[in-house]
DNA sequence: ATACCGACCTGTCAGC
DNA sequence: TGCTGACAGGTCGGTA
């Protein structure tokens, strides 16, 4: 489910609604899928601790857990279509709920996943899931990055060892804003147009995180809202419809596994 | 190194 | 009213 924009919305709802509170006692589910440490890992390393404050690092939730001795990181990826929402204790817990997490305020940590895709675990070295931030990076590192690849542009995108947090959606809208194809080789795209990329790919986060992220079938924010970002896709999830700009039918096309949507005559 | 592919899961929707 | 297949915001490991 959630790429960058969307794990930024959560991760700044969660960071203004449980920092400063304290997990007094935490229920995991019997599904081992999620969990990348053991259960009593994350139970023992959750209990009792305050929550200093909530970041992302790419895709991954990282919950700074404060302690005097060793402090920890609580890490979540949602992988496809995990949630992480604060709720009131009274409300339903719904179906696929693996975690519950219950705070000093009396409000609970819930983590949902149906397909399980996504990943709990705690680290106490200091988290690094590697490559670099799309907001922050340079032009200059930007171009290195991709120096020499002769890998489809979309695949080095979606590379999270390169960029982290790029996912189908926002590399798909973002060479269309380009005007790059997705197959083409990273190798043959001149510093002008990486230049353009750069640019399109931090306006495109930028956008969707000030509408809180796309919302496509279930993606929610830590309230419970959804985003308003679908409304401004161009090519994703727009097969057969005509090009914003030229009119000429969005084509799909499969790469790495992936449905990636583009305009054959915006895009060279 | 790099590519493609299936696997991991559940849910939904279109078509028959 | 089924049933079947395709597809879904992600990643990993095996194989050429």
């Amino acid at each position: 489910m959630p790429e960058l924009p969307e794990v930024e919305t959560i991760v700044r709802g969660l960071d203004k609604r449980v920092a400063g509170d304290t997990v007094e006692s935490v229920w995991i589910g019997s599904k081992p899928q999620p969990l990348k440490s053991p259960a009593s890992v994350i139970a023992r390393a959750l209990e009792g601790k305050r929550i200093a404050r909530v970041r992302r690092a790419g895709k991954h939730i990282v919950f700074e857990l404060e302690a005097e001795a060793h402090p920890a990181q609580w890490i979540v990826h949602l992988g496809m279509t995990g949630r992480m929402v604060v709720s009131e204790s009274a409300a339903e817990v719904v179906k696929h709920t693996h975690l519950i997490a219950k705070l000093a305020s009396g409000r609970e940590l819930r983590f949902i996943d149906p397909r399980m895709f996504g990943k709990l675990s705690v680290v106490t070295a200091g988290f690094d899931p590697g490559g670099v931030e799309p907001l922050e990076v340079t032009e200059e590192r930007f171009i290195a990055l991709f120096h020499g690849r002769k890998t489809p542009i979309k695949c080095a995108l979606l590379n999270q060892k390169l960029l982290r947090g790029v996912g189908n959606i926002y590399a798909d809208e973002s060479l269309f804003r380009a005007g790059i194809r997705p197959r083409r080789r990273a190798s043959t795209i001149t510093r002008a147009q990486f230049s353009k990329l750069h640019r399109a790919l931090r306006e495109v986060l930028r956008k969707a995180i000030a509408l809180g992220g796309s919302s496509i079938s279930d993606y929610v924010d830590a309230d419970g809202s959804e985003g308003f970002f679908q409304f401004q896709h161009r090519v994703y999830g727009r097969e057969g419809e005509p090009c914003l700009v030229c009119k000429s039918p969005i084509r799909r096309i499969v790469l790495a596994g992936r449905s990636s949507h583009y305009c054959a005559t915006c895009q060279r």
